[in-house]
RNA sequence: GUCUCCUUAGUCUAGGGGCCUAGGACAUCGCCCUCUCACGGCGACAACACGGGUUCAAAUCCCGUAGGAGACGCCA
């Protein structure tokens, strides 16, 4: 048999991290088991969704590299489908007309909210139609089963069982006409051939009411695996005041895919000690025997940590290539070039590409200005120092090759009785414009000696004021 | 309130009666490396929510308690 499943967001709002997450779990589990992963957009809410949403959905997914089955499935379009299924069941004595109005149930929860007893729909309409003032529009229920129990044996949090009395008569079709939530993903999951329904925990209980709505459909019920949510790292929702919620964010904050899907991956779920997991393991190993219970918060700092790998890990080409739009200025074809050369040290010291661009502007312009911290190797013997080094460069007495000015410097410093960290920070600060940057022969040796030159007057300029 | 689920260090987790003096990773701290910042290497700190059972033996099984989360919409 092969096992479908899919992923089923709604575009009411930016894609979640959270819902990331269940996406990849999805896709490695058909992926896995060689089956399907198919993507259906929940967009009945007209009002909340959006095109922007949906855009972002797939530029997301595509981002992840989770690539879906066949054409997405646009649930608005199916409208017509949910409604005759509705009726259906109402003409085999499955689901009822109601003409409850809203005011009227709302004054009922209260009432019971004032008693502190739990609401439920009293089933006013389930064997009454008569007697109904024609000019209100009604909506359809689902006669549920009364008596008895339902039991989802959910592939993460194995057998739950609810009692049915618990269960009231969810409506499937409101007065508008338009089928509800709880409808559409039953509908659509069995017309897509769903097998594996695998979502967001907070899913659990709508579940025993869906199973209820395969019963009456008379349809396979699907298996469930319903994955514990992800918080903040307070243990509320994760929300935007944690960093981001949306995947979209962790995009423009400069965090490549793969660390992201790998931070993803092991929050929740587990192969022994493995940390670092690349795609095809992920695929080997992916089951929901090791999905745990219980819900996990998200930490920022593992995440950078495991970026930080990944961006020591990916080629220098195509960090750079996937570096370019997240400078602030542009960058012209002598200064990727310089990027390149340079990419290796720069690499070890970025924990986001964020922060891998902001480095390399070393290789982009001179600095603009010097940070305060900066003034401290700026004493007249530093300054003093730099014009030796820079008539020495300029009579060619120092190459600017790495090891030979390495050697050069540390010689000069022993003449003149100066550390060489005085040197080398003073040469960093009119360099970079700040005392932290890869080895300052390095870079030398990557913007050559005009421009090395250059910058040391500038800076001798500055400070001599 | 009712129902359902969860509980191993600050965080993610391993563990499924004896291999546990509870393992790994991130974070933190220290040392080494060192032209700065990083990287890397080495090391340290730090957890079985609590209370009862069952058993020769419990992090592991059972029952309570506490805490947390989710659901209870004509939202999805």
């Amino acid at each position: 048999m092969t096992i479908n499943v899919r992923f089923a967001p709604s575009p009411t709002g930016v894609l979640h991290i959270g819902s990331v997450r269940t996406a990849l779990f999805n896709w490695l589990y058909a992926r896995h088991n060689k089956g399907n992963f198919f993507l259906r957009i929940e967009d009945t809410d007209k009002l909340r969704s959006t095109d922007e949403n949906t855009r972002l959905i797939f530029k997301i997914l595509e981002w992840l590299k989770i690539d879906w089955d066949g054409k997405p499935v646009i649930q608005s379009s199916r409208i017509d489908r949910h409604k005759e299924v509705a009726i259906d069941l109402v003409n085999k004595g499955k689901a009822y007309y109601c003409y409850c109005t809203s005011e009227e149930l709302a004054s009922k929860k209260e009432q019971c909210l004032k008693e502190n007893k739990p609401y439920k729909y009293d089933g006013k309409c389930r064997n009454s139609n008569n007697n109904h003032d024609p000019n209100i529009k009604p909506v359809i229920r689902l006669k549920s089963e009364l008596e008895g129990s339902t039991t989802v044996n959910d592939m993460v949090q194995g057998e739950v069982t609810v009692s049915n009395s618990q269960l009231d008569d969810l409506v499937l079709i409101r007065s508008d006409g338009t089928p509800t939530y709880m409808l559409s993903v039953v509908v659509d999951d069995h017309d897509m051939n769903i097998t594996h329904v695998i979502r967001g925990d907070d899913h659990l209980t709508n579940t025993f009411r869906q199973i209820q709505i395969y019963k009456a459909c008379g349809w396979e019920v699907p298996k469930f695996g319903h994955i514990p949510l992800i918080y903040g790292p307070d243990g509320a929702k994760l929300s935007k005041r944690h960093g981001a919620a949306s995947a979209i964010d962790y995009m423009q904050l400069g965090y490549l895919p793969e660390a992201i899907a790998n931070y993803l991956l092991r929050l929740g779920w587990s192969h022994g000690n493995d940390e670092i997991i690349t795609r095809e393991d992920a695929i080997k190993w992916f089951d929901f025997d090791s999905v745990g219970k219980s819900p996990s918060r998200f930490d920022m700092a593992k995440l950078q940590n495991l970026n930080a790998h990944y961006i020591k890990e990916r080629n220098n080409e195509s960090l750079l290539a996937y570096t370019l739009p997240f400078f602030k200025c542009t960058v012209d074809e002598q200064s990727k070039r310089n990027i390149l050369k340079g990419m290796n040290s720069l690499k070890e010291r970025a924990k986001t590409v964020v922060e891998l661009a902001d480095n390399a502007l070393i290789y982009v312009n001179s600095p603009e200005t010097y940070e305060e911290k900066c003034s401290k190797y700026a004493t007249s013997m530093h300054l003093e120092l730099l014009q030796e080094i820079v008539d020495k460069l300029n009579t060619n007495e120092y190459s600017t090759n790495e090891e030979e000015l390495c050697n050069s410097i540390k010689e000069f410093s022993q003449s003149k009785g100066v550390k060489l960290v005085e040197i080398a920070q003073a040469m960093r600060g009119a360099l970079c414009g700040k005392l932290a940057s890869p080895s300052v022969f390095e870079i030398v040796s990557i913007i050559g000696k005009e421009e090395t030159i250059k910058r040391l007057k500038s800076f001798i300029k500055y400070y001599s004021k």
